[in-house]
DNA sequence: CCAAAACTTTGTCATGTGTCCTAATTATGA
DNA sequence: TCATAATTAGGACACATGACAAAGTTTTGG
């Protein structure tokens, strides 16, 4: 169960869970069990092999089984395709709501707490093949685009009941900018120091001045004087 | 010429060319000029439909030539790719060339200067569209990871010089780190305040933002104590 | 001007793809 | 149990793809 490790999370690893799958009426336990045969191998491959070698005939193959049967559980591939990355998707969210209570724990220690399980989960293999895709396909794909800009809009609550604790004055915009840019500055390390990156070693190194870095623009961050939503800087040569 | 803009990016917007083609020797002048048409028309096709899209065929069509034409050009896709890749990534090298030294300007403002331009280009379409390929590709494609990863060692150059300027007293590793930290943070931007991204009205907030955080993360930044600050060069293997 | 080299067209080939259809086989519950 | 629904297998279709070959056409340099 997706959920059992959530509780024992503190100052633990966690293992966000590969697919959590939607509940589903009617049918045998043998059609719901080859459902989420067919979704797991196809996982496997995305992450393996990428994007472009996610055909059907790949998937049956992964699946020993026939062409015939993977298009009676998904009559076309971007059914599979769409089923495959909510199920991934909506697994990273369930993650995340057990994230957002800590009660007792100082905010400071909640923030590091969170950046430590995003950074490690992010040095995961699953995690650094599956959201480069993600982001690729986004650009091309509303269905992608809204259900990982979803995924991130979940990410960024305990970010932001964290920083309304620390600064309870800043305005809603201020605070969620703050979570955006923090949440960003998480997923760049992707690239960087995740799974076989050439930085992966250094994760440690990189989560610690993650923290340091976020506690301290949380503290100070104060908004611009003047029109709130316009360009134009201080910075005179600009 | 490609390079022509390079010396006037002091201080002002600056848009990356969208290819560098390396020299060739032999061949006609509209041999020359037809790769070019190619490797353009190439270069918008994956930006704007993405990498699936980017067929033999659909290229060929864009340039109005037939499929043979093209083949004769580029003998396979794979070697299209490779070329177009290496030149749009040779094009970025060269802005970055351009950004190293501003002599007399004090370190802040360099470092707000790169940050500026980087979270400027990021939400230029070209850039949001492109890297997620480039990052999802490095995955699974050994020539586009080496590829990538140049880049950015070439892209931290500026960086690690200013960190250097401002924190003399520090091992190599932790510069690099802290440079790697920065760039990461500032690509991670691109899903969030990209082109058509849901933040995209705040990139000159995250600006804000990021300016600030990284001013203070190189003043403030100590490396931890008990682990020894490796002497060794940072992010060596694959 | 004109051969030679470079370029372009035209057509073909084998292969991989998604989707659909029909017939067998299996599991379920009344 | 056994009729029915669910599942699997097997095959077929139309189409897109990358690669290639063999002709034409254009450009260039001597």
């Amino acid at each position: 169960m997706p959920h059992s490790r959530a509780e024992t999370l503190r100052f633990k690893t966690i293992t966000v869970a590969d697919l959590a799958f939607p509940k589903r009426e009617g049918g045998y336990t043998k059609g719901h069990a080859t459902r989420e045969q067919i979704l797991h191998a196809a996982l496997v491959i995305l992450i393996k092999e990428g994007y472009t070698a996610l055909s059907m005939r790949r998937v049956a193959a992964a699946c020993d089984m026939k062409l015939g049967n993977l298009t009676y559980h998904f009559r076309t591939r971007e059914d599979l395709v769409r089923e495959l990355l909510d199920a991934v998707i909506r697994a990273y969210e369930i993650e995340f709501e057990g994230l957002a209570h800590m009660p007792g724990v100082p905010p400071e220690e909640r923030l590091a707490e969170i950046c430590g399980l995003v950074l490690e989960d992010i040095t995961t293999q699953k995690t650094t093949r599956l959201f480069p895709e993600l982001w690729a396909l986004a650009n091309h794909d509303e269905f992608v685009f809204d259900r990982v800009k979803e995924l991130y809009a979940r990410a960024r609550v305990p970010l932001i009941e964290i920083i309304r604790e620390m600064r309870p004055e800043l305005t809603q915009a201020s605070i969620e900018a703050l979570a955006v840019f923090i949440s960003a500055s998480m997923e760049g390390m992707t690239m960087f120091a995740g799974s076989d990156k050439p930085f992966a070693s250094q994760m440690p190194v990189f989560e610690s001045i993650a923290i340091q870095s976020f506690i301290h623009i949380v503290r100070s961050f104060e908004p611009e004087i003047g029109v709130p939503d316009q360009e134009e800087k201080a910075g005179a040569e600009r």
